[in-house]
DNA sequence: ATAAACCTGACTAAAATAGTCAAGTATCTA
DNA sequence: TAGATACTTGACTATTTTAGTCAGGTTTAT
């Protein structure tokens, strides 16, 4: 199991935006030179954090992009719904009536794939983007 | 973030032969037919468990795997070891002095990362091979 | 002897990931 | 108003990982 770099560079992006999101807008450039995230992946990855409204953008010379919510409000679960980094543990489609194998009950291990998704889940909606700015300030003092 | 199906599989498998391992041997060729997992792919896997002594083989005719441990003392994260199914959440080497950029420092969300880590292994470090039997016996009065 | 079953290593097709590239459009500033 | 900055979009591609397959063994009960 792993985390792909579109969910990590999602989150690494909107940190760095949360820290810098005075007044004015951050570019995605600003934010690849800090992070190490090529330009364009930021790009498709913005598009997607405008579509679910967790950023909104500003255009032209100074523009960038905001945070369209509070910090506190943007959970880790929302981010990686935007960007499609989903939780997948179970083989078989989640609402079929057949099983991981085919047959038409759930496989042995059905139940277990289940709970440890939503162990998982958890986790994700309990962290807010301003968990992670605190807990980064903190280090540095 | 998914689970491959080696894991998956390997945890089907091993539940299965819990359920059936009486006194004799369970074949992989049974477990192959029960569980609808290819038998080549069986034997890799097995091959894995056995180097970590979570199985023992017996050759020949009737032959087949038996448990080496109780069913008790054999956790999800020792299967998920024996297999290489790991949980890889930061992009940095691990104990590399430079974060994932390359940089000197942990990158904003190292500690995220690491803490989500942790929180998937606890869950795999609780569950025995014992409890998913026994979860599935329950469900099956 | 022979068949059942374990054992091993090499190989490969398909899918997913992590980007790149190209061609725009909008807006601020000089 | 020209030019630069920065967002917008869609298509394309190289790399890596996954999920197997395949071919050839060896061991042992009957
Ligand atoms: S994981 Fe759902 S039936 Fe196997
Ligand atoms: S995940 Fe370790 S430094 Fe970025």
């Amino acid at each position: 199991m792993k985390l792909t770099s579109k969910g990590r560079y999602a989150v690494m992006a909107l940190v760095d935006l949360a820290r810098f999101n005075n007044i004015n807008p951050v570019s995605l450039r600003d934010i690849s030179l800090r992070q190490g995230i090529s330009l364009d992946y930021l790009e498709q990855i913005f598009s997607k954090l405008r579509k679910k409204e967790l950023v909104q953008s500003v255009r032209g010379t100074q523009g960038g992009y905001i945070l369209n919510k509070k910090a506190k409000e943007i959970k880790l679960t929302n981010i990686f719904d935007a960007v499609d980094e989903k939780v997948k543990t179970v083989q078989c489609k989640k609402d079929s009536k057949k099983g991981c194998t085919g047959k038409a009950t759930k496989c042995l291990t059905h139940n277990l794939w289940d709970e440890l998704e939503n162990h998982i889940n958890n986790f994700f909606k309990e962290k807010s983007l301003e968990d992670l700015v605190k807990d980064n300030s903190e280090r540095r003092v």
